[in-house]
DNA sequence: CATGAATGAGAGTTCATTCAT
DNA sequence: TATGAATGAACTCTCATTCAT
């Protein structure tokens, strides 16, 4: 049932009106952003009035918190099952981009990297930061485990986080629902890139660090 | 100098002046966000008045405009020099990666990637994505030419680019003027492990593990 | 009901609240100008605060618009009916008089002739002066079809429209609802001058003198 | 020599350059409104900068109240010649509409019925509103003396200057010098006009008709 | 409960006027 | 002196939130 829908019947269970009015929030958020987003667009898109928000939120803020809730709530789920599965850190480590990167995808989970935690108060945004670091401490444990069990390369768990996890990151800010690329097939090249790296697999000769570099440079629709 | 001085003296060259509001904004659009910084944030931080501001930008957007286009300004022009140098496609995506990196360390730089386009009016938004397509491309160029000479696994060079390009622009999101990783670092191990990956598979020079670090405890994690 | 009243009940008809408004509006335009009436005189007059305008104007200008259109409507409305009705050209241009004299003493009438076109959007004004030029064409047929007739003196119909409709125009300016003449009053004298003139080198019915009168001392003058 | 180039020369009267300030303030007051006209518009016009105004002006108002003055000045003067002048109180009034219609189309004289008195302090309202007064006044006495001497036919002296002075005001509203009527060929019309009326019923010299002039279709009407 | 109406607090922008050189 | 720069005081418009029915 589209969310618009809910709020004809006046029976419907609360819960479900409002999982309705953060869905069509969290899309609202997204496509306009949290500052341009009325309380009236949100109603308007659900075809109930304004105060009838107030009946389910205590504010605008509270909605916004609750959709962040939400997404780390998909992501953490997530991540406790990886964990909890056996392999080495470099296969938990492909698993959790390819994981993170379909959740990339949903709204909910895009509200999490997307929208911008300066909007909420502070006690609000110190629990959503304690997602986050979460999630970020589930990855740099991957990677450690992994550089333990010799299947990563050794290298620095912080800077490797960043890195893998800022390029899923970035999914949500290019993704587009109807666009050309399916979830499912962004997160599987997405997991193999980021594991494998792009190098071609044999006849390379090692990088020098810092070596006789000059200034390349390009971007794509990966830069927006 | 510092910013907050330009306006000390009347007389001081107005494009000095016009620079230094720009810093400013950058500095704050960066801190707080475009939508919650007032134009009196700016005008008190450089110990001015609002009014004054509107000497040297017409409205506010101008101001956010031109913040773009100083970044693009810095990018594309590291870009040309790399494009016109040598080596193999896999080079000049490491090459792209370090030098794009620096950038996302630097205030102007960091606006092109992290401020919303959906504050620019759609005219100037069109000059920004514009911009933004022209680094794609580039980069795009270059793995396209890495899997042509051999240096770059056979992959999809658009999904390829964003995993690249978003692992750089999420610098953007956590990096700190005043935090522990020096933007140098950085960009030489991003450059690195976004080209050979994390994977131990295939024997080559370790990336440096920078010592036997365990998982720091900076404020800032890896997907924030 | 005066208007400062119609506010007091929320639930009272919003096209009734609409009119209040205009009709409040109206008045402070014509005591202090547009550009000097905030849009807070409005609603401190009405007792309302001033967000609460915007709940039925999109902004100030569309409130000036709104006094045209309404002003317009109310001679175009009278210009049709004049010129429906049987008469001579003479005839008819006296009607005219007397029926434009009366709105000019009419707020939304005197709104159309004295407030000034370029505080409205082109668009606006381009709507404003068209039903200026049809009340303009209506005039001078008139006068046309009078000399046709006969009934009017052969003469530039050009300048006698700008004549008469100046000298009728002008009573908004001068005009004051509680000066010491009726509207009624001074339609009937201009309708009557206005066509005959105030030459009497030929004999003709009189114009009343309305007694001896001297030299009025009222604050308003002809010219003012 | 036109007024932007008054200022070209250092050494010129400053009376000289007081006037050119004027002169150029007339006009944009008369173009776009009096609000709408910035000190830096005036300042642009004649080459000079904004505070370069304010040593020939203390204030804006000041430039303002000057224009008004100008203008009465020219109206009064010619209205002494006029009230000296033999003749009966008729011919008195065609030479008042004659001169006065001039007037009206010389950016002084348009100033004075054509800008807002609202605009003017107190003080300075009263000022001119006695010099309005004044002009009244010798239309009403001229009025006055043709009832008396028979030229006129009998009427409330008051509400025949209100017409009279109304029709000839109404020019400054939309004479345009550019436009494709004469000042001296407006004023000679509406003197006829205004004194005979449009009526023919009686036999007497015809108004010229101008040819056989159809509607003629210039931009601006009558009404406007 | 639900809703149309209303508001308080504030943001960007404008402009006559004055300062500092 | 003459000017570029700066400001104070307003004003329009916005929007999350609450009231009254």
């Amino acid at each position: 049932m589209p969310h618009r829908k809910v709020f004809a019947n006046r029976r419907r269970d609360p819960a479900t009106k409002r999982e309705a009015i953060l869905q069509t929030a969290a899309q609202l958020f997204l496509e306009k952003g949290y500052g341009r987003t009325l309380m009236n667009d949100v109603a308007d898109r659900l075809n109930i009035t304004k105060p009838a928000l107030y009946h389910y939120f205590s504010n605008k803020e509270e909605i916004l918190l609750e959709c962040y809730r939400w997404g780390t709530g998909l992501i953490l789920n997530k991540l406790g099952q990886i964990a909890d599965q056996g392999g080495t850190g470099l296969e938990k480590v492909e698993a959790f981009v390819y994981e993170y990167a379909n959740l990339m995808t949903v709204d909910f989970g895009r509200c999490v990297m997307r929208l911008d935690e300066a909007d909420l108060s502070p006690k609000a945004r110190a629990e959503v930061r304690a997602c986050k670091r979460n999630i970020d401490w589930r990855l740099r444990t991957f990677i450690q485990e992994g550089i333990e069990d010799g299947s990563i390369t050794p290298c620095d768990p912080r800077m490797a986080a960043f890195s893998t996890a800022g390029a899923v990151n970035w999914i949500c800010m290019w993704y587009r629902p109807d666009g050309p690329l399916a979830p499912e097939e962004i997160a599987r090249q997405f997991a193999r890139m980021l594991t494998h790296g792009l190098s071609a697999r044999r006849k390379r000769e090692a990088m020098e660090p810092n070596g006789a570099r000059k200034m390349p440079k390009g971007e794509t629709g990966a830069v927006s």
